[in-house]
RNA sequence: GGGCGUGUAGCUCAGUUGGUCAGAGCACCUCGCUUACACCGAGGGGGUCGCCCGUUCGAGUCGGGCCGCGCCCACCA
């Protein structure tokens, strides 16, 4: 490595990052050595931010400490395995190349190959553009996108193996989704099932459960009037959504509530439309609700979906996937009505709405009929959303891959358990969410940029698909894209014709091709040699509340793949907080880039503030904070400069009492800061280090100012060997938080770089410093301190410097410490300016200080 | 409604097994250009440790109950 060529007269940061980045990567700083043995690696499954506009403070915050614990472990000699992943298939893509070029994928237009983007994108009007066309101009903006990122990190000072980057959309990443997914299909964890499935109507694909999040929406509640059994009596249901009534396929009451006995096992009549449903029972109904009497529709909710499956109820859809009432077949079976033509008059008024506009219509026509009991009554209640959508989820029945979850439970909660987990509460909240599971993990999505199902289905001669005979890829074909690629023993021609065959046209769920990162980084099943090095991996850094999503499919996978966990120690970050407490807003990371937190104020004292946040603990974005990490650079600046430069010869040993007993404490911290960095505890390992640090310039710095500038070999000997064996230890400390600064006052008087020294030894330290303790040596540096501050603040009450002289200092302290000063005495007599120390034995520590007289 | 976390000086936060634990930094005030550092140093003021019970000789520190905040979850009637 470079070295700087000793000590500069003026040390400063500016110029520091682009200076060592481009050192770090001329000369292969961070490379990972793969010839190392698994028992040398230490492998890092690395989030791969989603790339869709820009990162925020919030990624800035987190991967800084995985980076402080990859330098860590790179200083106990671990071969780090830090790879890199973009995140870059899936709906956040799609959006923004929506929105950045105004177009839109219709994958009915046939590929264009000479297509150019419109000049002026309009969001309004986008230009329809056929799906491979779709799929390049997303290749085209992510990979702006990455570089930009990768710039970014690399200012931040991560210290990510570059030459090992991956992106979910690349071939890479699709051959190994494919091939597990064929995998668990053979193995039949994976199945097709058609079935009621929760559904954006927006992007008009299914989503998963763990997708979905809650939003409070005003909504009405209708009390609707039932006739039963032909208008002999009547049933009153209270419902937010009267626009489904036609779907209504039962009316249901608790087992135990008596008050709705009478109708029980009757007919109901659906008010408007006039069809047969009937009154049943389930538990799951709430008395306390309403009237009591629920209506279920296929489907307004996910209970229905519950009341239709164990009740064996048909199904009767109104919605379709753009969120529209459809057109359906009243007078067929299942459509029947005891008014055919008013039913279908009435629904003709619905057909083709929107939820909300059916809604408004449907009220006005029950207030016709006089079905509905008085007025809609305003409440706020939780909707279900997709977590990137805008309107309410709805349920409809279509064809999905599923991965099975629920029967895999009890393995999945056991795994949990095995895993690390830092901090340790939060292993509840994957127990939560997997205790909490209802169905399987359904992994289609009606999308266009991700990868595709390695599926194709054969047509019959009417042209039908034949869903229950796929046509799987073969793993050497992998990856394929079945809606250009063709299947074994058919022709491209063949293609949609009867006798033919059809590719399936979904991609699968982004979490699905995420929940592979162990694997994708490690290139399983394409190079064995390396994923044996690195899986399992031995951290999984992530945040807090994708633990529901990523960390629990990784886990499933591994599980479902390899019967055993992706890694051994999960490190959960918490998120960057506004000052008001809020998540860190999306337009408020806008405001502040992190490209110019890093300008503004350094990488490295960006770095401390996110180093100083708790693991898992949710941090409030400070900008103070940053100053105080620049201000400790430029400290280790200043005091490297001052225990560096110049130095008389060391010693062999470290013989004097202050010098060794500075040695003993350093030694603790060391031990310490290590412990803490093993339980991934970057952030204490960082404060207790500063705080001796600081301590260390303060007071043990200024004690040895005398004897480190003594012209007389002898006196600085020991001095000189304590400065350099402190130094080199806090240099390498400070090395997994600041690697700046590190690495610079390093290059001043070692070879190499920091960032592969050795992590400091607390049993070297401790040996230079053998008897410090039993020698009353530690107490001899406490009491010094303790006096030198008293003499500090008569001088400063006094209103004189620092430097003026002391006549004479009375110390009045018990035998022992009066004897442990004595160790101390020449040095503090130095660093006072004192004339006269006078110790006299007391029970109580005082000290009186008589200043020399102000010399004009 | 349930789970987890959190509530300590104006602000950001330390306080490991209950007894110098009432602290640090920032901010504020005063002083000092001392040969590592004025991107500095020295000193100072400032808090009934969310509230209420309890255990204990003694509780930010343990137990119970409230309240506030955050995240996650829950059957949208």
């Amino acid at each position: 490595m470079a070295s700087g060529g000793g000590v500069p007269e003026r040390p400063t940061l500016e110029g520091l990052e682009e200076k060592w980045s481009e050192i770090w990567e001329r000369q292969g700083a961070y490379r990972f050595d793969r010839e190392a043995p698994r028992e040398r690696v230490y492998a890092i499954d690395t989030p791969p931010p989603t790339v869709s506009g820009s990162l925020h403070v919030g990624h800035v915050f987190s991967y800084t400490h995985t980076d402080a614990i990859a330098r860590y472990r790179r200083m106990r000699g671990m071969q780090v395995f830090y790879p890199m992943g973009w995140d870059d298939n899936g709906l956040p893509t799609e959006r923004r190349v929506q929105n950045h070029f105004g177009v839109r994928c219709d994958p009915l237009v046939p590929y264009d190959p000479d297509f150019k983007p419109p000049a002026e994108p309009s969001q309004k009007e986008p230009v329809a553009v056929s799906r491979p066309n779709f799929v390049e101009l997303c290749l085209e903006l992510t990979e702006t996108d990455e570089q930009a990122f990768e710039q970014l990190w690399r200012r931040l000072g991560l210290s990510v193996d570059w030459s090992m980057t991956y992106t979910t959309i690349g071939k890479l990443a699709q051959r190994i989704s494919q091939r597990s997914f064929l995998r668990l299909l053979r193995r039949g964890e994976a199945y097709q099932l058609e079935a009621p499935t929760v559904w954006d109507v927006d992007f008009q694909t299914a989503v998963a459960q763990a997708e979905l999040e809650d939003r409070e929406r005003p909504g009405a509640m209708h009390r609707v009037r039932f006739a039963i059994d032909d208008a002999q009596a009547q049933a009153l249901i209270d419902t937010t959504r009267p626009e489904l009534i036609a779907a209504c396929v039962a009316l249901l009451a608790h087992p135990d509530d008596e008050r709705h006995n009478e109708l029980v096992g009757r007919q109901a009549l659906t008010p408007l439309f006039g069809t047969r449903v009937p009154v049943l029972t389930h538990p799951l109904v709430d008395p306390e609700k309403g009237t009591g009497l629920v209506m279920v529709c296929t489907f307004g909710d996910l209970t229905d979906v519950v009341w239709w499956r164990e009740l064996g109820l048909p199904v009767r859809s109104v919605l379709g996937p753009d969120g529209r009432l459809l057109e359906v077949p009243w007078g067929t079976a299942g459509w029947e009505s005891v008014d055919v033509e008013t039913a279908r008059a009435r629904y003709g008024e619905l057909q083709g709405r929107t939820v909300n506009q059916a809604r408004r219509r449907i009220v006005e026509l029950l207030q016709e009929s006089g079905d509905l009991v008085g007025e809609p009554q305003p409440v706020t209640h939780a909707v279900k959303f997709f977590e990137k959508g805008e309107r309410p989820v709805e349920i409809i029945t279509s064809r999905q891959w599923f991965i099975h979850t629920v029967e895999h439970h009890e393995e999945l909660i056991a795994r949990g358990r095995e895993l690390s987990w830092h901090p340790t509460y939060m292993r509840a909240r994957f127990e939560d969410w997997v205790e909490g599971l209802s169905g399987d993990w359904s992994i289609s999505r009606q999308r266009f940029f991700g990868v595709p199902f390695p599926v194709w289905y054969p047509l019959d001669a009417s042209g039908a698909v034949v869903y229950e005979e796929p046509i799987l890829a073969r793993e050497e074909q992998l990856p394929v894209d079945p809606s250009t690629d063709v299947p074994d023993r058919y022709e491209p021609q063949q293609r949609g014709r009867p006798g033919g065959f059809t590719g399936d046209p979904d991609v699968m769920d982004t979490w699905a091709t995420s929940s592979l990162t162990p694997q994708i980084a490690g290139h399983a099943g394409e190079d064995e040699e390396l994923f044996q090095k690195v899986f399992p991996m031995h951290v999984r850094p992530q945040a807090h509340d994708i633990i529901r999503t990523w960390l629990f499919t990784t886990i499933l996978r591994s599980q479902l793949d390899y019967d055993e966990l992706p890694w051994r120690n999960a490190a959960i970050s918490g998120w960057v907080l506004d000052p008001d407490r809020k998540k860190m807003s999306k337009s408020k990371g806008n405001v502040v880039t992190p490209m110019h937190l890093l300008e503004e104020h350094g990488a490295d004292a960006v770095r401390y503030w996110a180093a100083r946040g708790r693991p898992g603990t949710d941090t409030a974005f400070d900008p103070q904070q940053m100053k105080v990490g620049r201000r400790l650079a430029v400290k280790l600046l200043n005091a490297s400069k001052f225990a560096l430069a110049d130095l008389p010869p060391e010693g062999e040993t470290v013989t004097h009492p202050l010098d060794r007993a500075m040695l003993a404490r350093l030694a603790a911290v060391v031990a310490d800061a290590t412990a803490r960095l093993e339980q991934y505890d970057y952030a204490r390992a960082l404060e207790h280090t500063e705080e001796f640090f600081w301590w260390y310039c303060d007071f043990y710095l200024e004690l040895v100012k005398g004897r480190r500038y003594d012209t007389s070999p002898q006196a600085a000997a020991s001095v000189s060997l304590a400065l350099r064996l402190s130094l080199s230890a806090f240099q390498r400390l400070f090395a997994p938080f600041l690697p700046f600064v590190t690495e610079e006052v390093w290059s001043w008087w070692q070879q190499g770089s920091v960032h592969r020294a050795l992590w400091p030894d607390a049993a070297e330290l401790a040996g230079a410093a053998a008897g410090a303790e039993r020698n009353g040596e530690e107490m001899a540096l406490a009491v010094t301190a303790d006096v030198l501050r008293e003499v500090r603040k008569a001088k400063s009450q006094a209103r004189r410097p620092m430097r003026a002289p002391v006549r004479r200092v009375v110390v009045r302290d018990t035998a022992r410490r009066l004897q442990a000063l004595e160790l101390g005495s020449d040095d503090l007599v130095a660093a006072g300016a004192i004339e006269l120390l006078e110790p006299i034995e007391d029970e109580a520590f005082a000290v009186e200080v008589e200043l020399a007289p102000e010399t004009p």
